[in-house]
DNA sequence: ATGAGTGTTGCAGGGAGTGCAACACGCCTG
DNA sequence: CAGGCGTGTTGCACTCCCTGCAACACTCAT
């Protein structure tokens, strides 16, 4: 929409990959190095890059403070939080806190497994959301038209053999997921792991978040997951009991 | 620099304070209300903020996809990790890893205490400069003339009756610990908190980082987390070893 | 020294962003 | 239901700000 900012934005998910040049800046934006170093000066006068000793850019320290500052504000993950903890002591394993934002699934909170084995995710990281159990729910609560158009548009990889291959079947799962109001994830996204979720609803009854709970199957079964079902699915309900009660007018998220 | 990405980069601290409108946007930002749209849609599309179901904008999932990104790529933070981690293992004790960067120190990793009662921070969040143990230990090993400046400039809020008061009792502390090679806060930001720390030294020598180890004394004494110096300084000093080792280019983080 | 490779700085032209005013819409009130 | 707010949105001229160029400064190699 507005040529300039358009061009300074751009920059930043290019520094993300790792510092760069003035030159290659310029290259890859396709403008002149006295532009893209005007478009730098200003990220760099707001903090936004930062310049290193050897003077390429990197991005920059508010930046991170920003984001730090954004995902504290979120009510539903100050309200879960506790609930997470308190699910982590009772199973032991890693919980996640995942929503849902134009087209793609992000955790925004996450307690540590405490066995050795972990499962690897990081807070902030998109989510494989054609497979992940949380983003099954999310997505299944979109209205109709927007969730076809979200299944068609997305990319299917065949992370494993049990991967979501296409979108059809993407639908019905999310059909079958909507139906029973809570998913799984059995080996789809790493072969083993698995991963048994519940959605958090606001006050309209809409899905504004959702929780996991996740395993590897060198520590307990895809059976043994399962039986933690009700307590995955009773948090939850207690978070979302307690975010209608606490916001008045429902968001998004 | 450039007046409008200025301007739309000015936008996103003032979402970080919480969800506004269009309205209070261009206030705020002192333009009329059509280009403060054209500006929020622009930021919009590169998912940096986020329309709400109530229309009001608040910050986006991309933004907080990006910092993590970025601070997953620092090279310090990566060899740090497992080293913290060790020396939590050993202490039990808070463990954080800072770097300076444009007149602000901040927590670039963390591990937890594992006591019961802990010290409050959050990685991201930028450090009470003028007192912590990492900021002194960052500041003092700026050049002089750079480190008169930033002392100068910078506000000495009394968080306690131990902390420092003014610049030149600040860059009194930064010359001894600049001498000694490590730093301490001893009630400094909190009454009841101590903190210890030790550098992070670059191939040239320069400081690249700084570590330290936190308890509330009702946990240890102060005496007593003294007693943990040698470990916290023997850890930097591996970090060091294996930070210079990997980096050929000496990066300023 | 000499050159290639950087980053940096005026400058003039024109395109891009700006503010205005008018419009469209939802929401409340009488 | 009409009317009146308070929003967010769009078209359109004007002009200002951004752009690309070319020349300059600087640091490394060889």
């Amino acid at each position: 929409m507005s040529q300039t900012v358009d061009r300074a934005l751009s920059i930043l998910p290019l520094l993300a990959e790792g510092p760069a040049d003035l030159g290659q800046v310029a290259d890859r934006l396709g403008v002149h190095k006295s532009t893209a170093l005007r478009l730098l000066r200003t990220l760099h006068e707001h903090g936004f890059v930062y310049r290193q000793s050897d003077q390429r850019y990197r991005l920059g320290a508010r930046l991170f403070a920003l984001a730090q500052e954004a995902v504290e504000n979120l009510d539903v993950r100050e309200i879960a939080h506790p609930h997470l903890v308190r699910l982590n002591e009772e199973c032991g394993h890693t919980v996640h806190l995942a929503v849902y934002e134009e087209n793609e699934v992000l955790y925004i909170d996450k307690v540590e497994s405490r066995y050795p084995v972990r499962m690897y995710s990081r807070i902030g990281k998109p989510v494989a959301i054609t497979v992940a159990a949380v983003a099954k729910l999310l997505l299944a609560d979109l209205p109709e038209a927007e969730r076809r158009a979200v299944a068609e548009k997305l990319d299917y990889p065949t992370y494993t053999s049990r991967s979501t291959p296409n979108a059809p079947a993407f639908l019905k799962e999310l059909a079958k997921v909507r139906e029973q109001g809570w998913a799984t994830d059995l080996g789809g996204h790493e072969e083993s792991i698995n991963c048994v979720a519940a959605p958090i609803r606001g006050t309209d009854g809409r899905v504004v978040a959702a929780m996991s709970v996740s395993a590897p199957n060198v520590v307990v079964t895809a059976d043994e997951l399962l039986t933690l079902l009700p307590s995955v699915r009773r948090t939850a309900d207690a978070v979302s009991r307690e975010y209608s009660g606490r916001t008045p007018a429902p968001d998004t998220v």
